[in-house]
DNA sequence: GCCGTTTTCGGCCCGACTGTTTTCAGTCG
């Protein structure tokens, strides 16, 4: 609706206001058909950004499958005509441009009008503009996705580290949704401080990384990676740190809503500062502006506009877990299935990166791909586990096994065999395309075993790779509950599975969370970092955490669903 | 179209860069 209506030309509030409400609905992690279930056109005003008209619309989307209004505003202008302003370059003018006066409403028209010199006619288009355009088409057409923090984040410290090397750099850091930590990176935004702003962007730009300049401005460019990412830097004085520091991490929907605020309290909020009229306040400390605004400080993983302007005026703000809290990985492979490593070299690592504890958790026999154990191998493996564990010494080293959930609901170990292993997590590694309904049944039938302690990976996705698995979460977590079985938070950046916003609603309904690596080398290990990231979106704390428990209550914790 | 610790009406975040212009509109983040 936002993006027709703005092709109409209308009320740029009431096209914000559209935009507003749909990210709203994006970010809920209710159902918006189960919310106007259970509370009908009053529920669905109590999202934000939902007044009494969208509420409306959505109730009619709800009962008639259609919604009229924008069935209207596609007979004025054809679907096609969207996919104009999905192009680097195109906005709603330019798309009103092309299809008013040369009928154009989709890329290959565009293209060929480029191409055949009918754009230069239009006013304001000249050479450079059709040039851009067309980049912007290619550049679409290569499908510049979104990349995964995994390999965003070690590419955006390496830019960093080498950008680090000028004289002129004072202080240098990745802001943007990587600094939010989101599961994937549209583009890398790194701020730097320096009073020699030109300098920055002229060894920017030159940098081997860089493909293609996109923009170069005094303080600001914009280039393409060789990796097909976009990467922007933007440069301010080193007063301006902090609020520079605030202002592009975002998210834009927080930004937003915090400069709201800032104008009722009559502030002013900018990249450079905190301003009451003229007089600036402060900006130097990204903390200026929590201060000048009554709110306590806010984490940036967690600025998304979801209820946290309003816990930190509260004072609310929860202590979020770091990666010191973690006291030991509790899903790790070996060389006995997939993996890499011994069980006394996964051992050692752990040791190294200090934690008390490390599970060894091979794969079951169903999952042959991988060599999974049967029970008579899990036997001897589980004894060199208790080997193991008696040669090293300054780490615990628990059994444990990864069972496969068959698709009837059932593990494929008896329970004579999971009561020997300590710690059991339950996958599913096979039969991905079942119903939701039979899905849900199969997970939480497989919960309800008193011997599995952990649902592993919940939904299956990798991302960019592989969808979830149809499965009612909701149901899931529920379950999970009412059984006592912890849920895992898959460490690995391509799964990061469970999401944020489900950790989140975990945490409400009071199920522990064991963040792990699912390692197969020793070098996995250290993926516990972006587990840590993503349990920090999901408002999770060292107490919601099973592995930030030592390993005598871990163990104590692990019995409780047996006795 | 949404919203309210001044408001139920009158506001709605803020600035950089580009390309095409003779002072600015469009796009982006």
């Amino acid at each position: 609706m936002s993006l027709l209506l703005e092709l109409g030309e209308e009320n740029p509030f009431r096209i914000r206001a559209y935009q507003k409400a749909a990210q709203n609905i994006e970010n809920l992690s209710e159902d918006l058909g189960s919310i106007y279930k259970s509370g009908g056109l009053t529920a669905l005003e109590n999202v934000p950004g939902i007044g009494k008209g969208i509420a409306e619309h959505i109730e009619e989307l709800i009962k008639t499958g259609k919604l009229k209004s924008h069935d209207d505003l596609l007979k004025k202008f054809p679907k096609s005509l969207l996919e104009l302003i999905a192009v680097p370059g195109i906005g709603p003018k330019t798309a009103i441009l092309l299809h008013k006066k040369l009928k154009i409403d989709s890329i290959d028209k565009l293209e060929k009008a480029a191409k055949n010199g009918e754009l230069e006619k239009l006013p304001g288009i000249r050479a450079k503009k059709i040039q851009n355009m067309l980049s912007g088409i290619a550049m679409k057409k290569r499908n510049i996705g979104r990349f995964s923090i995994g390999d965003a984040l070690p590419y955006a410290e390496a830019i960093v580290k080498s950008l680090k090397k000028l004289k002129e750099v004072d202080k240098i850091v990745p802001c943007g949704s990587l600094r939010r930590a989101k599961e994937t990176i549209g583009d890398i935004d790194i701020l730097v401080t320096s009073k020699k702003p030109k300098k920055i962007m002229g060894a920017f730009i030159k940098l081997p990384h860089v493909e293609r300049v996109l923009a170069k401005g005094e303080t600001k460019s914009s280039v393409i990676l060789k990796n097909g990412m976009q990467a922007d830097v933007r440069v301010v004085e080193p007063k301006s740190f902090g609020a520079a520091v605030y202002y592009f991490t975002g998210s834009k929907q927080h930004n937003i809503q915090v400069r709201e605020m800032a104008i009722k309290k009559g502030l002013k909020i900018n990249e450079y500062g905190i301003y009451r009229g003229n007089k600036r306040i402060g900006g130097a400390e990204e903390n200026d502006i929590f201060k000048a605004l009554g709110l306590s400080y806010i984490p940036p993983e967690i600025r998304e506009a979801q209820g946290e302007i309003e816990a930190a005026k509260k004072g609310n703000i929860p202590i979020l877990v770091e990666l010191k809290d973690i006291k030991g990985d509790l899903h790790i492979h070996t060389k006995a299935t997939d993996g890499a490593n011994t069980i006394e070299e996964m051992a050692a690592a752990a040791k190294k990166l200090g934690y008390g504890y490390l599970a060894i958790t091979d794969h079951t026999k169903s999952t042959r791909v991988a060599g999974g154990l049967t029970e008579k191998e899990a036997m001897a493996h589980l004894k060199k586990i208790d080997l193991a564990n008696k040669k090293i010494s300054g780490i615990r080293v628990i059994r444990g096994m990864e069972v496969d959930i068959l698709p009837d609901g059932k593990l494929d170990y008896p329970d004579s065999l999971l009561k020997e292993i300590d710690i059991v997590f339950a996958s599913i590694h096979s039969h991905f395309k079942m119903g939701r309904s039979d899905m849900t049944k199969r997970i939480i039938s497989a919960m309800k075993n008193r011997y599995v302690h952990v649902l592993s990976h919940p939904t299956g996705r990798l991302i960019g790779q592989r969808e979830a698995y149809e499965v009612d979460l909701d149901a899931v977590l529920k379950a999970a509950k009412d059984t006592g079985t912890f849920v895992e938070l898959n460490g690995n950046p391509i799964r990061l599975d469970l999401d944020d916003i489900h950790c989140r609603k975990a945490k409400e309904l009071g199920i522990l969370i064991a963040i792990t690596t699912d390692s197969h080398s020793v070098t996995q290990l250290d993926l516990m970092r972006y587990g840590v990231l993503a349990a920090r979106r999901g408002w999770l704390e060292k107490k919601d955490i099973l592995n930030c428990f030592p390993y005598e209550k871990l163990i104590k914790m692990l019995a409780l669903k047996r006795t």
